[in-house]
This record gives structure tokens, C-alpha cells and sequence, in this order.
DNA sequence: TCGACTTTGTGCGTGCGTTCACAAGCGGTA
DNA sequence: TACCGCTTGTGAACGCACGCACAAAGTCGA
């Protein structure tokens, strides 16, 4: 972590300090949109499209049209009036202020099922994301390559992340190790956790965690299930009256 | 697997009206807390736990006591004043409320490292979430079982999903399959929908989608990085010190 | 050059979710 | 039984984010 940007020349694109005023008060919801919005922006480019308006662009996207402008325009004004967005203006300047114009250094921890699936996408979706290092505690695995990473022992944690540069850590093992797993990458220094241990991590303000937890999806999948079928049934049974006579169905 | 639910008498505990009044009007965002405070619950449980306060329990599962208190206000008043909660009793009534008293067949379709992952899960974390079917395209994956399950062709999935009483699909394809994969799923009578594909799915009204989005989540944490990265910066012109007083530039 | 049309950018009202703070209620104790 | 301390449950204030609606600003055709 502590080289991670180089003296003098850095590969990556500093932030205007205008942008950097910005990309502070961008609302967190707004930042998850936007990398939706630079995934169907890149598929357009893809697909030749060369200008896109709010209105198509959040259809796409699956938003509000006002709701979309409004993000961008947390980014800058980058559109024409009358006209719409150039799409490689605004990939570029999404890019910009998602941070993708530097690579960022993936450690994946734990390689079971998940881990493997992880390892193997090699280079995350979206490319800027290259997995440069593997840990586990399994003896069996250690220097097996996945994925063309070999695996290191979990021990290790801390001098591979500070040698690769590690700046996101991954973590894909079983819930019991994953606070002490968790708490190696902090001291490696990795600053940002994705978390997929159905596991509620402690740590420092420094760190910023995301969890991905499948559990938890199911289960609120599962509620609106539930929630379908009382509705279904209390359509269905026609007395409307609750527990002791009271009318909930006026 | 096809009489999951006989019929006639259902497994499922059917909510009370008053209950059915109350999960109306729970926020999404206390549904996927619940989730969590059921986990952590959970976990006490099984260590001998037998009663907790909204303050330890808020603590383990990382939010405010205050809004711990309120989210499980919306699924009634089962504490004690001056004690906390009976931690079986508040087990009970959240898994009621989320649906966790019927199981929830699950069909995973796209069987690449990500689908292997899942089905290998095997009745998901948390259980109550049996994976009964599977589904590819590649006929080399056809008939072969992953997890015990064997693999089903695509075309099959109506017949099957129904047969299963399948209600929720988890689509683990590639992108450009996800969009006729979910609207197959949907015309199969599938309700609810977990998204690993990076693609915005357009679905009627009545289905609901949770989107997990690995390249949303890294390119999330990249915009903390960057973000950090700029305060650093703006903050070092001259002392080359971190956040924390550590130094960034050696 | 002018006018009509299109689309952006944003000020503002609204609603939801979070947080605060306190009254109500319960168990323990004298 | 009456009091005391603790914890819940919730009314109310606050803040953020969403969506509307419109002015500003640009293009295109005449």
C-alpha cells in the first residue's frame, strides 16, 4: 500500500481538484448507478452507437430519466442540449471518477467453490480489476495456480499485498476465519473488502467494506414470496377480519 | 421433490392478519437487516445464548441500537422492557416473517464456475433453500449431476420449474443469455429472480429481481479508492502524511 | 439570421428512512 | 407493596434521495 501511487509519474489520472470537490458528494446509490450506466454506455460504443439520450440510456439502465441526469450531473455537465451525451465522453469520464484509470490490484482469500469461480473470471468483469494473488490455508492448494495465479499460504498475506499492490481484497472462506482474515488484509494494508462470509465484519473507519451475501438475498426473495402469497390469500379467503374481529380490510 | 407442499395442508405457516398488515409495510431495507439480526440470532442461539438486548445485538450485527429497536418494531413487540428479547422467540417470528417457514426451491440455470459454486452450496446457506434443479445449454453438461443434482437442457425449464414447484431462479449465465433465461423463467411461473449476470433484466411487475453485480461492487470500492486516494493527496502537499498519520510517501 | 423544436441541467416539493430522545413497562430489591 | 434502575417501543425531527417540471441552451431547417 505504500507505493501505490508512484512518485513523479503515477499511471493513474489525478482528479481535477474541481472533480475531486465532486466525486465527495456524490451519494453513494448515485456511484452504484453510475458503474450500471458505464456498463450499457460501453456496450453501446460496442455496438457503434455514438450519442445516446437521457431518455434512452435510462430505459437501458432501467432508471428514472430525471434520475439519471441528475447523477451525471454530479460528474460535470457533460452533455448537449437539444442533442443527448456523446457515449465515449461520458465512458471516459465515468471512468475517470469511478477510479478506473488505474489498475486495481485484486487478492482473492479463500479458494473453495467460490474463490475458484472468482479466480477463474481472471481479470473481473469490466477489465481493470486483474487478480494478482491467491491465499488459503489448505496445504494442497498452496502454488497450485488457478486461474494462472498460483496459490499462497495465508501467512503470507501481508508481504504479497504489500508486494503486488493489492488495493482490494476479496474474501471467499468459510464465515469462521473470515474476521481474522479480514483483519490480516487490513494490516497488509488493503484499505477496500469485498465480503461474500455471511459474516458481519469489524473494522476500522479506514476500510471500506462491500458484502455480498447470498443468504441474505435469498431471504429477501423469500419474504416477497411470503408477502405474495398472504396477499394471493387474503384475497382469496374473503372475510377480511383480523385476529380478534378487527377489520383490517375496510 | 414434486410434493414439496402437499396439497391441501400446506407446510407453510400462513401469517396472521396482523401480520400480513405489518409485512406490507416493512422498508426493503429493514427486510435485509432482519436477515442479518436472524443470522446473528441464530449464531447465539447455537452457543447457548438465551436472551439479548437491542444493544448487543445491534452491536454484533453492526447497525444502531435505535434502529434495530424500530426495525424489529415492525414485526411486533416481543421484548421486555428492562430485559431484551428472547432470542428463540425473536428467531421465530423473523423467520416467519421472511417466509422461512416453507422451503423455497431454488433452480440455478448457467452452470459455468459461478453455477458450480451455487449448486455446490447445496441447500443454501441458511438453509430452507433447497436447490432442485439445474439448467445449461452446453450438451457436454447435460444429464451430469453437480451437487446431486443432474443437469437439465435449458429448453426443459418450464416443464421442470413447474413439476418442481420451483420459485426462485438464480441466473448464472453468461450476459447475453440472461435477458431469454429470465424470460423463460418467468413465463415458467418464476417469481422471483437472483441476477448474478451483469445485465439490467426487463421483467412485468409482478416478478421481483435482486441483482448481484461483482463488477458494480469492485468498481464501487475502486471509487473509495480513488476517492481516498485525492483527499490523500490533497492533504500531503507538503507533509506527506496519510489519514491516520501514516506516512503515504516514504 | 431567426424561430421552432429538442434535450439537458437543476430548483423545489415530497416521501422515505434514519436518528434522537423520552415515556411506558418490567424485574429486582428492600 | 412500593421504589429504582434498566430496556424497550415509538413519536417526532431531521436529512437524504427521488421525481417533477421548467428554464436554459443548443441544433436544425427555412
Amino acid at each position: 500500500m505504500a507505493s501505490q501511487r508512484g512518485e513523479g509519474e503515477t499511471t493513474a489520472t489525478p482528479l481535477e481538484p474541481a472533480d475531486r470537490e465532486r466525486a465527495r458528494a456524490i451519494p453513494e446509490a448515485a456511484v452504484a448507478r453510475l458503474a450500471v450506466y458505464l456498463r450499457v454506455l460501453s456496450g453501446m460504443a460496442d455496438q457503434g452507437v455514438t450519442a445516446v439520450s437521457s431518455e434512452e440510456l435510462s430505459q437501458a439502465a432501467g432508471v428514472n430519466a430525471a434520475k439519471l441526469r441528475k447523477d451525471l450531473s454530479y460528474i460535470g455537465s457533460y452533455g448537449t442540449r437539444g442533442v443527448g451525451y456523446d457515449v465515449e465522453v461520458l465512458v471516459s469520464h465515468i471512468e475517470r471518477i469511478l477510479g478506473l484509470t488505474r489498475n486495481h490490484s485484486v487478492a482473492v482469500v479463500g479458494i473453495g467453490n467460490l474463490g475458484h469461480a472468482l479466480a477463474n473470471y481472471g481479470g473481473f468483469p469490466g477489465r481493470g480489476f486483474p487478480v494478482t494473488a491467491l491465499f488459503d490455508v489448505d496445504p494442497d492448494l498452496i502454488g497450485i495456480p488457478v486461474g494462472g495465479i498460483p496459490v499462497n499460504h495465508i501467512d503470507e498475506i501481508t508481504a504479497v499485498c504489500l508486494e503486488r499492490e493489492v488495493s482490494i481484497g476479496v474474501i471467499a472462506t468459510p464465515p469462521p476465519a473470515a474476521q481474522s482474515v479480514c483483519d490480516r488484509l487490513v494490516s497488509a494494508g488493503v484499505q477496500c473488502i469485498l465480503n461474500f462470509a455471511p459474516v458481519v465484519l469489524q473494522v476500522p473507519d479506514n476500510v471500506e467494506v462491500r458484502k455480498v451475501d447470498l443468504a441474505v438475498e435469498m431471504q429477501i426473495l423469500s419474504f416477497h414470496v411470503a408477502r405474495r402469497a398472504d396477499e394471493a390469500a387474503s384475497v382469496s379467503d374473503g372475510n377480511g377480519l383480523g385476529v380478534d374481529g378487527m377489520v383490517i380490510r375496510p
